[in-house]
DNA sequence: TTGAAAGCGCTAACAA
DNA sequence: TTGTTAGCGCTTTCAA
């Protein structure tokens, strides 16, 4: 390790025998520098492997070009998914990313989170945690005293803040028409967990999907489940009970729906054709389940992107000009993927 | 939102009628305040709902609590599980952490990084990317020039730097003298990619159990994926072939191992009599497979958690001590998880 | 094109 | 117990 004087902006002057501010100037890449000047700090800024420090700057410039990003639920594909459309996306933009990961899914006491971002000086934030109960109302009380743009994903739509989210609704309609289209009259659905607003809207879609059809939709035809294939197995079991006529299924997400096909395989019934089955997500192993696994897939990490230009789009707009932006509600469109689970024979 | 013009310490310090440095040491719960003054002084703290800026404070006091964090590859589980014990240890010990995520897992160009890393003057940095090739390569070079501690996850052991690894030569070896010891006679073995270390290390493993055993590994009796199932597919069927007396399979990664157990089954092959399967990973969807997989459970979260644990004994040593604290390889021992693709019948 | 002075918001060292 | 003075490393006036 060399030592640890860390050479700074004045080091580099006193070297290049210029002031500081022409140093500055450098690194800025500020017209009003003679080219000879110029070429020299740079060569002395080389030689001693000179870095700026961001924090300096971020104190004298009042901004950070840095994002806060509060997630939840790492340990599953999902989130993570769409933190890494965000990292890309902030990379590409010149951003940073100051992570907080919520304890719990559910988390509610938000006040000493936002407090530390707003200390950090973040320039905005990102709030990629699910919505789950009434995990939401801080907003009312909280957000007036937030002068940080903030973004926030999958949720609810609201006027007073800006939203991207995948539409949960539309893909539940999506899988079950296709259920519908494939002959089958009896079609049960296995939800999320229902504290959760994307399990909600899921369920909403089925059932606008089935009434529109003429069906009913009616308690015995679906049971919750909470996302784990765990969860997913006890569901269809019970289905199976309450549901005997049961020819199609919509299932909340791909890991659920991993454990009902192995079940359905256990208890002899042939898939696709006693029963048509349908995931949600769109995870890469669904396409090698056995069989594979017809789904609607959420493009998480387009969320992220999306997220990250919004984002920067609010913050450049708070520095440049003063005309507030009206909140936007961004809704990204689910895809449907066919496969062995829902094919016509 | 409330005006732009953000409370500092001054406000607080004119509001309460005493100076700055009373201020500050209120927030730093100095002792030296009368009990009087400092309620005084938390009060309009509290009512003004001011936060000291982190960053002027980070600037003066040389220390900002935030640990940078290099990843790779968020979209897959393992990385995530690790960054997930990352930020909920980090949150513990009072850190924050500043994420950046490579493009690509090779990703071999870090010195803009790491002057990144440097210029946001992080006490220390987690390298959690994979060892691929020739991409610690910049560590004989650059390490000298850094000043900051560094721990680096998963890669093999050197004098030089502080690692945390999972063993995965021992698994790989303790899966494999599993299948011997169900009387298997003809082990073959799915590799991930071999310019991934921890690839390397699994195949090492298992020539060595097969070894010991008094078998002797060759060519035809492994065949290398990329870990994706996919290829996981592509390479079971190029051992089939070339291997056609194989009754046991050690499997590199989980998924590779999924579409191995559904190929098996297309192909009329009965697991575990015929096939004795085992993967590598224990990801939470394995025991829902058909059949469930056996596999090695390696414990991505407690991998990132010790390396934050003693990444933080390195920064704070760094702080307080000036003796230097001598780089530590620390191994995480993986663990047997069996189930029906290897259990005896 | 360059430099001097002031300030970003805080803390450390010293005085009172 | 409190306040004063400097300074962390940089940028932004303003003047030369």
């Amino acid at each position: 390790m060399t030592d640890k004087n860390k050479i700074t902006i004045y080091d580099v002057a006193k070297k290049a025998g210029v002031s500081r501010q022409t140093v500055s100037r450098v690194l800025n890449n500020r017209q009003d520098v003679s080219a000879e000047t110029r070429k020299r700090v740079q060569e002395i800024i080389e030689g001693l492997s000179y870095h700026p420090s961001a924090i300096a700057r971020s104190l004298s410039r009042q901004k950070s070009y840095i994002f806060g990003v509060v997630t939840a639920g790492l340990k599953y594909i999902g989130p993570s998914r769409t933190l890494s459309g965000i990292t890309s996306k902030a990379e590409e933009m010149g951003y940073g990313l100051l992570l907080k990961e919520l304890a719990s899914f559910s988390a509610n006491n938000v006040h000493p989170l936002l407090g530390w971002l707003q200390s950090h000086q973040v320039d905005g934030i990102i709030w990629a945690a699910p919505e789950i109960e009434d995990n939401r109302n801080w907003l009312g009380d909280l957000l007036p005293e937030i002068d940080i743009p903030i973004i926030f994903l999958t949720m609810e739509k609201r006027e007073d803040v800006s939203i991207v989210s995948i539409d949960n609704y539309l893909g539940a309609r999506m899988a079950t028409e296709h259920l519908i289209s494939l002959g089958k009259k009896n079609i049960g659905h296995i939800t999320g967990p229902l504290d959760w607003w994307e399990a909600r809207q899921r369920k909403l879609g089925w059932e606008a999907a089935l009434s529109d059809a003429g069906y009913k939709p009616s308690t015995h035809m679906w049971a919750e489940g909470n996302w784990s294939s765990r969860s997913g197995k006890i569901a269809f079991i019970e289905l199976l009970e309450k549901f005997p006529g049961m020819d199609g299924l919509f299932v909340g997400n791909d890991q659920m729906a991993l454990s009902v096909l192995r079940t359905a395989f256990e208890q002899g019934k042939k898939i696709p054709d006693d029963l048509a089955v349908i995931g949600f997500d769109g995870i890469p192993e669904s396409e090698f389940y056995c069989p594979s696994l017809s789904t609607v897939n959420q493009n998480q990490n387009a969320l992220g992107c999306i997220a990250v230009e919004e984002l920067v789009r609010l913050v450049e707009n708070k520095f440049m000009a003063d005309d507030v932006i009206e909140p936007k509600y961004i809704t990204i469109l689910p895809e449907l993927i066919i496969r062995q689970s829902s094919q016509t024979p």
